[in-house]
DNA sequence: TATTGACTTTGAGTTAACACAAAGTAGTAA
DNA sequence: TTACTACTTTGTGTTAACTCAAAGTCAATA
């Protein structure tokens, strides 16, 4: 696949996807002799994977990490699994976080809601003696 | 209550106050004859109301707007209503993105584990060999 | 009275995460 | 063969959200 395809497949910039191969967020895209990306099955699953994690918010930092581990072969898997343990761990925290934020959004539209309420009853109120 | 206060009160940074204060974040805090900032009841729940919406991960400009309306009065209340309804709606799919990803990775963490106790298998037929 | 320390404003600096621009190359169509 | 298009690398620019620095002010304390 080219990177035009995979761009429009997972929804991401090829200035984003090259960005991620350069930092090094995603393993190295195999080229063809002319030097042009050609993403395999490997590459888009880290592609579709690093998209997921960073629309979790996962920091980039630990994700460069996380793919360096990989690229060392089984013996980092301790590690990388201590990784994963850490930063499940903060987005449990962060969604309970925004749990309770939505919580209170709720309770302050129900609120604005229920001003509305009384303003209609006092304009029945209004028509009703006119 | 003085800015230093508040900052170890909420766990911001005094800068933080002060430029979350200068952008619109939050409406401008009462001074005293001298200048310094003196945080009342009234300051320091926008204090919280806004870190908590931050936390959560609502854009500052939203917020922003959404601050100004609270201080054009009640004539605002309709639109104040319709943009947490949008915020909410944007958090309820930033949640679910969130919780999809949480179980991703759960999968893979008792992935490694189920690797590890292969290797545990392993290691033990190899004691009982030797 | 002099100093200290917490505050003030204004403006510039920093960081993460891209986004863009320039200059060059490979492959294809006319 | 020329023109075109999609790619390449390298390097610079941008944006959000702070963060820091400089220079000054005020109140309390030695």
């Amino acid at each position: 696949m080219t990177i035009s395809e995979v761009s429009e497949k997972y929804g991401m910039t090829q200035d984003t996807l090259r960005y991620y191969e350069r930092v090094g967020l995603i393993p190295i895209v195999p080229r063809k002799p002319s030097g042009v990306r050609d993403y395999d099955e490997s590459s888009c699953g880290w592609v579709e994977f690093i998209r997921c994690m960073r629309n979790a918010g996962l920091p980039i930092e630990t994700l460069i990490e996380y793919v360096h581990l990989c690229q060392e072969g089984p013996k980092t898997n301790e590690a990388r699994k201590h990784l994963l343990i850490e930063e499940r761990q903060r987005l449990v925290e962060r969604i309970a976080a925004m749990q309770a934020t939505l919580v209170r959004l709720n309770c302050k539209i129900e609120h604005y809601e229920s001003m509305n309420k009384v303003a209609d009853k006092l304009k029945k109120s209004a028509s009703m003696i006119s």
